[in-house]
DNA sequence: TTAATTGCAAAAGTTTTGCACTGGC
DNA sequence: GCCAGTGCAAAACTTTTGCAATTAA
């Protein structure tokens, strides 16, 4: 999905597109990790772009909550979030604590069939990140 | 593993079994969920166990890097802390919060493979979280 | 216009750090 | 007695909240 389908998309649910929103998705949209709300605040103040955290924040929660962005936990780190058009996992190295993304087909849904089925509990999403060591730190 | 085997454990790497570390250990040894650190703090408290926050955090280091803990991060929620002897997985409900543990046999040894030879990546852990809906909220 | 969006200030919550003291071995 | 372990106070950092000002539609 363009940048443009994404503002595209905001518009059609009836918000505003606003420079500050632009922004900010310009800017999860050009990274290739998930990023941080400290992350984010600081590539935008890179391009000049001044926004206040709050309103980052509130940026993330509302990207969230129309389904454009969503929240990765990744152990040791604060929240990070990420464009959610595309189904990611991600590969953690330990030591110098890069994160590399990678698009697998997960063969996952065989396994939630039978955890529906065996606790009763509707699957609607998961996550799955791979910790170890890249090339560098082997 | 037994609480008693734990605290062998602990002896064994030559570190003291202090009161304190022995209530948090057992304190996340009797939880069937992961814990915060407030919610061991207030545990403790139930118990009557005095401890300060800061030691908790330092125990939890303590206990990770020795490998008996392990963080697990759910969306939406502070750090959370488990027990490491076994290999678990989360279903955590979107609507309530509750969250359930579950051990399951997994099936991406072969998935793992796959990506270690393609990215050149050595894997050595893996975090599967579920989110969905539990039966009381269907 | 006017309701959504934003900034600011302040609070709440989590996690870390430094230093002095205590207690298990 | 020694040093790992602990408490305390304070700082750093992340996230949330309330309210007033701004701005896209």
């Amino acid at each position: 999905m363009t940048l443009n389908e994404l503002i595209e998309k905001i518009k059609l649910l009836g918000s505003r597109t606003t420079k500050t929103r632009k922004a900010v998705l310009e800017c999860m949209f050009l990274s290739n990790e998930p990023m941080s709300s400290s992350n984010i605040l600081s590539a935008l103040k890179n391009k000049k772009i001044l926004v206040n955290r709050t309103t980052v924040y509130r940026e993330l929660i509302f990207l969230m909550e129309n389904g454009l962005v969503r929240e990765v936990k990744l152990i040791g780190k604060p929240s990070l979030f990420e464009l959610s058009h595309e189904h990611r996992h991600h590969l953690i190295c330990i030591k110098c604590n890069k994160i590399k993304t990678i698009i697998m087909d997960n063969h996952l849904h065989e396994e939630e069939k039978k955890i529906m089925k065996q606790e009763k509990f509707e699957i609607t999403d998961h996550c799955l990140e791979f910790y170890g060591l890249c090339q560098k730190c082997q």
